[in-house]
This record gives structure tokens, C-alpha cells and sequence, in this order.
DNA sequence: ATTAGCACTCGACAGGATAGAGTGCTAATA
DNA sequence: TATTAGCACTCTATCCTGTCGAGTGCTAAT
């Protein structure tokens, strides 16, 4: 009857591994762990009473519940987290010895950046068996290497941009006036000698205004600007990539009715997976959400580890992993911070 | 004990039009269709015994089946393939009072036909409250518009092709000698010179070939040459558009163990789908797959509504609905039927 | 050809009994 | 004081059972 009233003090060592190991023994089970089975399966040198009156203990102290009375333990999103913390200690991020191809070569060829991404998230979902989320990186960062413009129809024409990365921005752009394609030819030139090196959100902000200030001979200046402003105006959304759905539905747990729902409202609703990620990209490095962690209330015992990924030094995107709360964090922990970093490595030395 | 043997004759007018009514029956409650409460329900002018005599040679002629003995009947894909034949008949596949808006707005903008596709399959999913799936239109018979070479890195440049839909192919090429900006400009000029106006596949077979033998004064012809056939030669593979799985999820019956399964083979071998749609691309028209006629064997208890879409009079893709075997065919149809027209429609009217 | 009547079948559902794993508490022990 | 053994209790899962309802096939009457 009487429960422990504080809940909040520093585990003991003994409890804190005990915990860790409860935490463990849960995600890889899924079932509830009880006292008597605990102690003989880790051959430990306690009694199935002592490790009630532990479980006990932390029980009170919120790390673990029973799902009902006389069920075994399961952890509490405090546990989880607990669990995760202090796995964080012993990570050091090394992948060094899993083997995880990249597909280096594939990608170098593509200039869809939209392909490589799939790839990797196709790739992040295979190796974590959970499903992967990918936000693509924010346009605005992207830097200009050339501009192209090219003549469609009587008054369209495509305007292509070229990024540092190897990614090309076409748009189509109608403009009210006839041009010839060699005005074209010389708007192409002006456009790429005044753009190139800045990035997207520099031009928005300052270079338009500048440039619109100064004389340049020989060119339509103004319709020239005009032209690129508004191509550049709709800024891209940054897109969302999902895959391996697949794999949340092989886990029982997830099928049952209330899960379901939740995974359909976030298969449906993907502003909730945006959200989500543009609050991982406000950080640097791994970010992870437990249970109830994630305010989103449609989405229920889901846990996801993301983070963020850069170019250069400028946060521009963010990947992760979506999966159960029992969720092997072990695993997925490290490899998201790996490929967070392939991410950040590639898309750097692509914008050089 | 004695069953008909007799499995193949034409059914009576009282018996066709009982059939489609037991079939429409299943396919919107979901429930066996027993005698007594559909004679009931239908207010019928026989007797639940007549019924039940009806039903059984319905059962011997094998277009009805019952779960187990002493339960209602269900459609076997025999009698699901006289529902939708009968059906057909009185289609006049005619969505004029449908009111479907294909945002073409929206889609007049874009120059990535990807995002188009996206747009329409999601329509479809939506529309048909099941998952929609549509295979991009082959990439050899899109017709050049433009060719233009953009320098890129030392030796890589960006190839990029404007075809009369509007859409654009970029491509990055490898060279092994050095070009200058104006070698790509005079490429550039030449290509689309000579290319313009043919399909890929044409250029492909015959167009290369010629030009090859041909003089050209001024310009490094078989160097722009190489460069086009290298990045026409690696074939675009149609991509598989695929959206609403979330809405076959919400079915109940496809959520039990083994129809999980299927639909699980046919998210992740997505070759499935793609040799479905394949073939319904060989003809023109709308076809219907049920159940066990959907030949891949993974693959049980779905059904298929598909049809070709043509740019011009070539059958260059093709689009459709998946769905459980008890799909509402009567509103599926017309909805794909509809859709290949738009897509049709819409592709032809770029390509002028 | 249709129908009424009847015996029978099967699934779904509810209730009850049982086994197994787990708990909390108390008293004994090292 | 921390640990343990023992015990009564609790809850789930499972299996068995009986009952109800909807459905069927068959036969004989209309």
C-alpha cells in the first residue's frame, strides 16, 4: 500500500544496471520482464525477492510500471530514456565496424538530388529495420553555380539552376514580353557571373536589391532580375522522405488497432514527421523522442531518433528513424548519427 | 451430396441478376450474404428456401462459395469477373457527374512530371479510397524539344534535355578531354538542330547512326554526338508512383496475418506492381485483375483496376487502382477509365 | 417450379475452471 | 541492515462447455 514518495534520487550503481538491463532484456523480448525469470536467465546473485523489492524501488521512482498488477515490469518513457542516456556514454558514434555501402557510386552520377535521397533513406530503413524519415535540405542554403535560361514557348521559358552541389532547379517562368533567345543567351551570363557563389536566401535578401541599383551595360538588366526573382521567389519546400512503412507493420505491437491508427496518422498527416524533423534541425547532433516525448498526440508508443545533417557548417536538413518505443536504440542510435554524418560529408564536399 | 456436375452454362436472366445482387451485397457489407435475410432485404418475391435453390446451382456453377458449411455465400473470382463484366455493360464509363479536379493548375506549372504523377496518383487514392499506383510513361517515346550542355566541373558537364512535354531530363556526363563553353554552346546547337522532333527511341535506332556518317562543317560533331548517346543510352526505367496504402490498411479484412503479408511482398517488391502494370500497358482500354488472376503468387485476395494512358496514339504508361478482391468495382472503373483519359488527354496536349 | 418444415451444422460469444507467472508482505536469517 | 524464504493473493491466457442465431440441405406438400 504504501509507495515510495520520492521520486526523484540518483540510482545506485547496482540499481542503475540493473535497470539497464531490464530495459534491454524488454526490447528484445517484448514482453514484461518478471523477478524470478530475470534473476535465473542473467544468473544473478540475488534472489527473485530481492529483485522484486529493486523493481520495487524503481518502480517508485517511475522507471519502470506493470501493466497490470501481477504482470512482470516494462519501462516507463523515463526508463527509455534512462536507458538511452546512458547508452549515449558507451556509443562514441563508431560505425567503423558495421559495413554499410553507400552506394558512393551510384550517387556521384545522379544529379536528381531527390534520387540520392531515396537511396539513403531506402538505405537507413533496411539497415534499422524501422522506417526512415528524411527531410530534404532547406533550398535557401543551397549556393548558385550557374544559371541557364532557356526558351520554351512564345513566352516561357525554363529557368535552370545549377547549385554547387550538382542539384539542378529548373522552373518554368512566363514572362509578359517577347524574348529573343539571344537575350537569353546574355541574361544566362549576366545572371550566373552576378549569382554564382551566393547562396539562394543572400540573393533573396540583399544581392536582388543591389543589383537593381547598379548600371550594367548591355543587357536587359531589369527583366533579366525580374525573371530569376520570381524563380527563385517560390521557394522549394523542403520534401519528405519516408520509407520502409513496411517494416513497422512486421512488428506485432504496431498492428494492433489504437498503433495502427497512430501509424496511419503519420503516414497521412506528414506534417507531423515535418515538424518533428525541423525541431531536430534546430540542433546539432542526435536528437531522440520517447513515447510521450513526442508531443504529436495522435502518435502513440512511438519513439524516433533523428538528427540533424549540414553543409559546410549550416544546419540545412535533418534524417531519422521512426520505430516502436521498444525501439533497439543500441543499434539505431549510432547508425542515424552515421548517416547523418555520410550525409553531411557528401553534401559538403558536393558544394565545393 | 450431389453437387451439379454440370459447371459451365449461361445463367438465366433470374439467376444473372441475382447473382450481381448477392456480389454487390458482399462487396459493400463484407458479411456472407445468407438466403433468409437477403430475400428479406431485398424484398424479393421468393422464398428464402427458393433462395437457397438458386444459390446452390449459383455454388455448383462455381460463382458463389461458402467460408464453411451452414454460412452465407461469397463471391469466388468467378462470380466477382460476372459482376464487373455485367457491369461494364452499363458503365458508358461516364464520370460526367463526378465532380474530380485534376488541379490543373497546379500541374501547368511544374516541369518535373515526377511531382504531376504524384499529384495524380494521390487524386486517385483519395478518389477510390483505396491505394492508387501508376507507372510513368516510357522514356523512349518522349520527343526532344531542346538539347543543351552546360559545363559543370572540369570535365563534367550537365546534359540537358527539354522534351515537348515540358519536361525536363538533366544527366551529368563524363568527358575525357577538355571543352570549352563554347564547344557546349555549339554542341548544344547542333543537337537540338539535328534531334529535335524525334522520339528518344528513334534517335536511338536510326537518327545516331545517320549523323554519324554525315559531314558537318564546324563543329566537333563526334565528340557532342558521344556525349548525347551517353546520356541517352542509359534508359530511364519508368518509375512506380504508389499511394494510399494507408487506405488499404484501413480495411479490415487486409489486416489480418496473411493479407498483411501480400501487402507487405507488394510494398517491398514493387517489381510486382510494376510487371502488373506492364502489361495492362500492352493494350489499350482498362483491365480488371481479381484475386486469384493476379498471377503472382505472393500476392492474394487483391484486386486490380488498371488501364493504359497514351501520349498521342502511343500506349506509353499506365495507371490503376489495388484494392481487396471485394473492391467497390462499380465506382473503381469508371474512376480509373477517367483517370487514363486525363492522364491522356493531359500528356498529348503537352507534347504539341 | 416453389415453398414449408425440419434436422443439422457451424461460428460467435459468454461463463467457468485451471495453470502459470508474477506480485507484496512478513518473518527469519546472515 | 540487507537479503531471503515462504505464503497468500492477483491477473492473464487458455481451454472447455453450453447456448444462441443464422444458415444450410433435404423431403414432402402445394
Amino acid at each position: 500500500m504504501s509507495r515510495e514518495i520520492i521520486k526523484e534520487r540518483a540510482l545506485e550503481d547496482r540499481e542503475a544496471s540493473i535497470l539497464q538491463a531490464i530495459v534491454y532484456e524488454y526490447i528484445t523480448k517484448g514482453k514484461p520482464v518478471g523477478s524470478r525469470s530475470f534473476v535465473h536467465k542473467y544468473s544473478l546473485a540475488v534472489s527473485p525477492a530481492t529483485m522484486r523489492n529493486i523493481m520495487y524501488d524503481l518502480e517508485g521512482l517511475e522507471y519502470l510500471k506493470q501493466p497490470h498488477t501481477s504482470a512482470g515490469r516494462i519501462p516507463t518513457d523515463k526508463g527509455y530514456r534512462f536507458y538511452v542516456d546512458s547508452l549515449l556514454d558507451s556509443y562514441e558514434f563508431s560505425m567503423k565496424d558495421r559495413e554499410i555501402s553507400v552506394k558512393e557510386e551510384a550517387i556521384k552520377r545522379e544529379v536528381q538530388l531527390d534520387k540520392i535521397f531515396s537511396i539513403i533513406t531506402k538505405m537507413l530503413s533496411t539497415e534499422s529495420r524501422y522506417a526512415a524519415v528524411m527531410l530534404t535540405p532547406r533550398f535557401d542554403f543551397t549556393v548558385v553555380k550557374r544559371v541557364v535560361l532557356v526558351p520554351m514557348d512564345n513566352n516561357e521559358i525554363l529557368f535552370i539552376l545549377v547549385t554547387r552541389t550538382g542539384v539542378v532547379l529548373t522552373k518554368k517562368v512566363l514572362v509578359s514580353s517577347n524574348v529573343t533567345q539571344d537575350d537569353l543567351y546574355n541574361f544566362s551570363k549576366y545572371l550566373t557571373g552576378e549569382l554564382c557563389g551566393y547562396a539562394i536566401y543572400e540573393i533573396k535578401d540583399t544581392i536582388f536589391e543591389r543589383l537593381r541599383n547598379e548600371k550594367e551595360a548591355g543587357v536587359n538588366k531589369d527583366m533579366a532580375l525580374d525573371i530569376a526573382q520570381l524563380a527563385v521567389s517560390e521557394s522549394e519546400e523542403p520534401r519528405l522522405h519516408i520509407d520502409g512503412i513496411e517494416n513497422l507493420l512486421k512488428i506485432p505491437e504496431m498492428v494492433e488497432e489504437d498503433r495502427l491508427h497512430s501509424l496511419l496518422s503519420i503516414i497521412e498527416e506528414n506534417n507531423i514527421l515535418r515538424r518533428i524533423l525541423a525541431r531536430t534541425m534546430e540542433n546539432e547532433g542526435i536528437s531522440t523522442l520517447i513515447g510521450e516525448e513526442i508531443e504529436e498526440d495522435q502518435v502513440k508508443g512511438c519513439s524516433m531518433v533523428s538528427t540533424s545533417y549540414k553543409i559546410g557548417n549550416k544546419l540545412v536538413g535533418a534524417v531519422g528513424v521512426l520505430g516502436p518505443t521498444r525501439m533497439d536504440y543500441e543499434k539505431v542510435v549510432p547508425l542515424v548519427d552515421y548517416t547523418g554524418r555520410v550525409v553531411t560529408e557528401l553534401l559538403t564536399k558536393m558544394s565545393k
